[in-house]
DNA sequence: CAAGGTTTAGAAGAGAGGAACACAAATCCT
DNA sequence: AGGATTTGTGTTCCTCTCTTCTAAACCTTG
């Protein structure tokens, strides 16, 4: 009976929230920024950015420097910058062919990162979670994981449930219903909230941040690898759905006489253009993981006509599925990660003309396609995102109470 | 360089237009509430509601009541209803086989509504529009068109451009770059503002409003046309795409070896379940429109073979569609509309069947899947929520400036 | 008819950003 | 050089809006 939404009622303090998140996610996302020009993106007067810049530097999250002229007449405005030190979150990723940790300070600065390679069997969860916490226990040595930290963000291979990081199904790690936050949490002692989302929504998230779609409020984001991963960016928030499954684009019914996928059904997506569809069409051993890729990427660039043959192929199929996303969504970009972004420069023009010829909207407002710029650390940036949102979405709860402050002026 | 989002910074007036927005919202949906409830739906507290709902009565969007004794203990809290004749809009409908007119006053009342057949062959956009025209001053004499409207929604059968009511294709009505906006602005007058937008986007509003999804923040709305179109709905709000291209459903590739669309692609869903499909696979003909439709389901109903094969072959197909659609977006409800809502009684283990194959979501989470409430309507009702939402969106245009309160008090 | 509970009414208070003005620090031009 | 120009900061009210608090109104229950 409840209308759902977030809470409507407004008051005083729901303006500070909203003008404090603005600001430090400015900053966040620009890493540094004058005050002038955070009057111009907020649109607020100085003197309320003054206001606020001032608690956030209170709070240590933020601190101002005298600029340095810069050529342009005026009075130079001082450049504020977050403190990446101060506030830093541990990203972690479970992908299907590494584990990697990293920790992340505040304006995006990685501060320090870690990637193992990673045996492609099943391993249960357990194994993996330890390993985990060794991998982060590894980095920095002068900051012992599970004290200062922010918040703990964590991108998997697998349909997640956000709001407990309850993992349903990972078929790449051959896992059914794991309770990976709670793994996790156990794991890694008291490291602040963890956060677990899909790798690929978490690479949508980076790639609209800080890659590939920077700037822009509708984005699809489809990795392909072993299966195909998607991420979908709706008003330039990730679309998650009900329960947080949203944007398996892997599994969209593209060829359903086709061949068997793993996740039971038949004729998906990613039967036609993952890896191991790839592989196959090229005649390489399906199994063979990123050797036989890399070396068939390799024959194409050398001109194969049979590797290039299956590419374009692959490439074709991309184009059909792509296409049916395009009319659900119309997004304004979309962005291909992992196996796609490789192969992208090859197939360029069978993908363009399959959408041409599938997708709905004029040409002139067609949607413009963008390999990743953020490569394999997609996800694990992304996950630090995650993990920065809390504080990004209301960073008072992390400020001094003000009446501290009036106090201390007075 | 901009970051897009909706300009953050937030100052008073934001806070009490979004609760003004919030109070209107709600009495809009349910027509009428008693200040205490209020009060527990949006947060605010007793005070706060007093003041803004007294600015309402003031504009006479709404009136208040002394409550009638229920029985329940404590002083009884005035009912709030919206007052309907004081805000109302003129919704407009271009469907495949029909165009209708109706005036809807604040809250949802229908004030006077009227339907009109149309033959299925192609129409010049003037025709059309003169038309609608024409329809729209038979409703309500005593009230002309043009006059006192808060504004205009349109829902056709066509893929629109929000921005400004561009028609870019409209298969069913042969129409190709069409100004529809500017040109029921011509053929109108001054009636307000005139936002157009997709039939099927406006029937997803509709039924999360007032139908079968209602409350619902997650939804797809998918109905069966000669088309198949599709609402989406995202954390309670329609989902329109960069462009307001989205929520094309009926033109995702499932079948790529199979039949033309009339699109231009091949295998698109409609050519597997839209009506044509349907007829084809009866064995009657593909023209054959409603009442070919209506004898099917007839047959069907006294429990022809023939005719229920060729509905669970449809259902088949549908539940495949809607796999791929779930996968992508979770939703939490699908409302199927139009042809796909009167089979679906029929058809529903198959449906049900295919989507428990085909999508990932778990059977615990899955979906619910609703029949439209709304019926042929939803559209139109869609179309005349479309035409309030400026109001809802910012009640405060329509206020008298309050230092005239100020002044009158004192 | 009194007691108890719920709600409205109105006044005072507190939080937050906006506007205006004086002043500061650069560049540009003569 | 040195003044004009431009851009930006600091500071002080001012306005807007919701909350809190107290008194009064109104209904049910025993």
């Amino acid at each position: 009976m409840t209308t759902g939404r977030d809470s409507v009622g407004q008051r005083s303090e729901t303006v500070r929230r909203a003008n404090l998140s603005a600001i430090l996610r400015e900053l966040h996302t620009s890493g540094s920024l004058s005050r002038s020009e955070l009057v111009a993106r907020t649109g607020l007067t100085r003197s309320a950015i003054r206001g606020l810049i001032g608690e956030l530097v209170a709070a240590d999250l933020v601190s101002e420097e005298r600029a340095e002229p810069l050529g342009t007449p005026g009075r130079p405005s001082p450049l504020v910058h977050t403190n990446p030190e101060q506030a830093v979150v541990l990203a972690l990723e479970i992908a299907v062919d590494s584990l990697a940790a990293a920790e992340v300070g505040l304006g995006g600065r990685v501060l320090d990162q870690m990637r193992v390679d990673r045996p492609r069997r099943d391993l249960a969860a357990g194994e993996i979670v330890a390993d985990l916490v060794h991998l982060a226990a590894g980095l920095r040595r002068d900051h012992p994981t599970g004290e200062g930290l922010l918040g703990v963000g964590v991108a998997v291979v697998g349909v997640v449930r956000r709001s407990d990081g309850f993992v349903s199904t990972a078929p790449n790690l051959g896992w059914r219903d794991v309770p990976l936050g709670d793994r996790l949490r156990a794991g890694l002692g008291s490291a602040g909230p963890i956060a677990v989302a899909n790798e690929a929504d978490l690479g949508a998230l980076a790639e609209v941040r800080r890659g590939a779609a920077r700037g822009a409020d509708d984005v699809l984001f489809v990795s392909g690898e072993v299966g195909v991963g998607g991420g979908i960016i709706v008003d330039g928030k990730p679309m998650t759905g009900a329960a947080g499954y949203g944007g398996e684009v892997g599994h969209i019914a593209v060829n359903p006489a086709g061949r068997p996928c793993r996740c039971g059904s038949t004729g998906c997506w990613e039967t036609e253009v993952g890896e191991g569809a790839l592989l196959l069409r090229a005649g390489r051993p399906v199994d063979g993981g990123r050797v036989e890729v890399n070396a068939l990427l390799r024959d194409a660039a050398a001109g194969s006509r049979s590797a290039l043959d299956a590419m374009h192929e692959v490439g074709r199929w991309l184009g059909i599925g792509l296409a049916s996303l395009v009319n659900v969504l119309n997004p304004r970009v979309i962005v291909l990660g992992g196996l796609f972004g490789r192969i992208y420069p090859l197939v360029r023009e069978t993908i363009e003309e399959e959408l041409g010829r599938r997708a709905l909207p004029a040409p002139g407002e067609l949607v413009r396609i963008a390999p990743a710029t953020l490569g394999l650390d997609a996800p694990l940036l992304g996950a630090a995102e995650l993990a920065f949102e809390p504080l990004l979405a209301d960073p008072s709860r992390w400020l001094p109470p003000h009446g501290m402050l009036a106090l201390a002026s007075a």
